[in-house]
DNA sequence: TTAATTTGTAATAAATCTGTAACAAATTAA
DNA sequence: TTAATTTGTTACAGATTTATTACAAATTAA
């Protein structure tokens, strides 16, 4: 797991718990325990996923949860609300409050990062696991290395993305405008050809002594891992 | 999935929202944030869905939906109407305003899905799903596979879209001008005999050891998936 | 700074696909 | 039956797409 987890909380003892245990899990966490702050840290932070309280100080849960789905960059923020029992359950049940899910105080860690877990495998699969495989093929993401047959290869920057865009879906075909689109940063114009050549180097790096090729070329579409 | 989308919608973080999430199911999607614009770019876009927004700053979701009837080269685009509780139902679950469906704001975008889907189901089932079968004939569009008797067979890029083509309609007979349109690229001109050429490729690699004939010749008329 | 690595592009080679023409075979009409 | 029409089959040249290599520029590390 390498994701990140912003926490907006005002009982300090909850975000202890939360955060030390989520740390455990692999991820990074920042939290704040006022809506105001929050939503300003938040932007520096770029979270993966937002756990929420209803009641705080200042914001409702709801107002802030408007806030981000209305105006900030993180409209997509997949946001988990904790509540208290009683605390108006079925408003935040209704599909309009924003929320992806929302769980009761008490509440268990363990239930809380299933929930966690479940929310992030829906909208950004990749956040939840840390090592991507397929097949004799090994990529973590952690430390940055990959492995065929348990023997580690190295990649350049490039080549390591590229391999971790195609293992982010293996056997689905991706053209050459996909590959640029999600492999490349933003607004970087590349020769679509160059992806070829990407594409030879990544092939040069991982088939390694007389293992099978792993990369498939399919003519007038793309390339996929097999 | 892969069809197109198009949506007009004035709040942006609606399109955004939703643009994201049908993107990450799939499909191409393009918008627009008036009705007059929105006009021009489908004609552009070619979508097999449209996503209408009711009001509109300039003319109204109907407007757009007679226009769309009436004028242009899309009758029969599939619309799904998007509207603000209250804002006149009635009006609009009646027949006769040449919508497909409609969803009351705020909904949540599984719901907007599932009903894109059984719109597209019903209009262009092709759209919707990933893998076409016939018989022992299998076809993966995302992985760009086709497997007879669970035994890959590998097409050209040509035979790999005659195929598709000739299985989102099994048993329907084709002219040999139908299939040009739908099968070449606009705009290109080839000999209507050369479809004969190509039936003859796709035949040769589908029929492996000693299955049945799977392309019917339907003479003056075409061809179909028997 | 210098050295090492990485990156994008262009050029050329290799592989594969495409459209057409020509002739054969099958089917229909006269 | 023969002639006319339609489809099947083949081979091939040209077109398109991909692979490979080399190199200079850019970036990073030492």
């Amino acid at each position: 797991m390498n994701g990140k987890i912003f926490i907006i909380e005002d009982e300090p003892s909850i975000i202890q718990l939360v955060q030390h245990n989520l740390e455990k899990e692999g991820f990074l966490v920042a939290s704040s325990t006022n809506g105001n702050d929050g939503l300003k840290d938040l932007k520096k932070f770029e979270p993966n996923l937002l756990l929420l309280d209803w009641m705080l100080p200042d914001l409702s849960g709801i107002d802030i949860c408007k806030n981000i789905r209305n105006n900030s960059s993180h409209k997509n923020l997949p946001i988990i609300m904790l509540t208290a029992k009683g605390e108006e359950e079925d408003k935040i049940k209704g599909l309009d409050s924003g929320v992806d899910d929302y769980l009761t105080k008490p509440f268990s860690f363990n239930e809380l990062l299933a929930r966690i877990k479940a929310v992030l495998r829906r909208y950004d699969p990749k956040v939840v696991s840390n090592s991507l495989e397929f097949e004799d093929l090994k990529l973590n993401r952690f430390e940055k290395r990959v492995f065929r047959k348990n023997i580690e290869i190295q990649l350049g920057p490039t080549e390591f993305r590229l391999l971790e865009f195609f293992l982010s879906n293996p056997k689905r075909v991706y053209s050459r405008d996909q590959i640029l689109e999600n492999v490349w940063p933003n607004n970087i114009n590349v020769e679509s050809r160059t992806i070829d050549v990407h594409i030879r180097r990544l092939r040069k790096s991982i088939n390694i002594d007389k293992t099978k090729e792993l990369i498939r070329t399919v003519r007038s579409s793309g390339y996929s891992l097999i």
